[in-house]
DNA sequence: CGCCCCGTTGAGGAGAGTCAATGGCTGTGG
DNA sequence: CCACAGCCATTGACTCTCCTCAACGGGGCG
């Protein structure tokens, strides 16, 4: 949970009693091995999903084998909210490192957020964010060039990372093959190679064994178009929150 | 709120009490013309707002000024739920035809779901299928031929429209410049025009005044690779429902 | 009537895809 | 301990989808 809280603390204040409450909800940890599948499509879904440890990938399959992978999740997130209405899954999830999850049943989950304002809110910005990010995938494949693409998914990666309470130290741990990189951004492999070895040889990143550091971050975001604002919701006082008192609507 | 109704009615079964709940909201009615911007990029958000009548688009702008549509707004749609926890807006929402919406306080609209378990389970299937649409949309841009794409989306629509209440007959009044299709699908307006043409030559779709005839759904369906399952979330008991006595976790 | 917006069409260009070969790295089995 | 297989990144050569630039024309509206 260590991680979950961090990035739920980016954004709302917690306490300690929160943490608690979110600690000791029932639950079980499951563990995967790379390339094993934790969604079907189809499945029915009661519960809800902590990533604790290790990365996965949401995606769709065309017919045609072809695929898409909507988004990246990564230690801290949590995922299938919509379990909370117990809908059935409409992609798969995959795991792409060693990976454990903490499986809490959407019910209990449900009892504790209306039982505490704040962890409501803390999630709903979760969930905000989650779009938030949805959205952002689709400008990035709608509207920028490959090499737009991967700096800007390198920047949002390794901000992502840092919400969660990763070093501040320009590397990013991407344990992700060019081929999922290519399936994330509607590219392919050899292009997505190509274009990383022209980011190498601008000396904008460097790369080794799978790690990426980022060299000239300014450079890199002036080339992606990478907003400084995005995921950097700013935290202002919440509808949630029984402390507000200020709320104006204008 | 007739649509909005409707498209609820579609996901949750609500008894009259409830949509006079919804119809009791305090609110203004506000009119837009073609063009006119709703919601502007850093705006507060302290609103929700439902579509009563006409279209509007969600986009982004990039500094070079390409556009991306994020995604269409039709009647019944609401957004901006985000406004439960006055975020500000990281988008632009404009009308693209005469537009009247509904804006109703974000506090009012929570307490009203406080108080009606099965409002806040329609709603919180709003969400799920705003977001199943946007993850949609990323599959659509990111892995699909321009042909399939705009294939994909008038089926979408058209749905949408069904959804919402609208007459099953086939043909899709789309208020959307060969430019806007472009910018939803990540593709320019000439080749938007050059492949509706060829869809038209094949006797797909016909087209006269903005309105789509969907001639051969079957062939059409075939091409976009669109599943009959979207948006048809199975309508399945909901934890958030009272009545709701045999939900079992696996 | 004439303007402007929009859709269409043509010709040529470019970014990304396809196909294919190479080579490094890792893990495994003889 | 070495050989080999499999996976993955890289690179080259060629192709194709989609883009760019440009011209034309129809329909609505002042």
């Amino acid at each position: 949970m260590r991680t979950t809280l961090s990035r739920l603390r980016y954004y709302v204040d917690l306490a300690d009693t929160e943490s608690t409450l979110l600690e000791a909800l029932p639950h079980r940890v499951d563990s995967f091995s790379p390339g094993d599948n934790l969604v079907k499509i189809g499945n029915p879904l009661t519960e809800v999903f902590f990533v604790e440890d290790g990365w996965a990938i949401r995606f769709r399959l065309l017919d045609d084998g072809r695929r898409q992978i909507v988004n990246f999740m990564l230690p801290g997130d949590c995922f299938d909210l919509q379990a909370l209405i117990s809908a059935q899954a409409d992609h798969f999830v995959d795991s792409i490192t060693p990976v454990t999850i903490r499986v809490v049943p959407a019910r209990a989950f449900l009892e504790t957020l209306a039982n505490s304002a704040r962890l409501a809110a803390a999630f709903w910005w979760a969930a905000i964010q989650e779009e938030s990010i949805l959205r952002e995938q689709i400008v990035r494949i709608g509207r920028r060039s490959a090499r737009e693409r991967i700096a800007h998914l390198i920047l949002e990666l390794y901000r992502r990372r840092i919400i969660a309470g990763a070093e501040e130290d320009e590397t990013l741990e991407l344990p992700a093959t060019r081929d999922m990189i290519a399936d994330a951004l509607g590219l392919t492999s050899v292009h997505v190679s190509r274009t990383i070895t022209e980011l190498r040889r601008n000396d904008l990143i460097s790369t080794q064994n799978g790690t990426i550091r980022i060299v000239e971050r300014a450079k890199l975001a002036a080339i992606a178009g990478f907003e400084d604002s995005y995921l950097h919701i700013q935290r202002t006082r919440l509808m949630f929150d029984p402390n507000n008192t200020i709320n104006t609507p204008h």
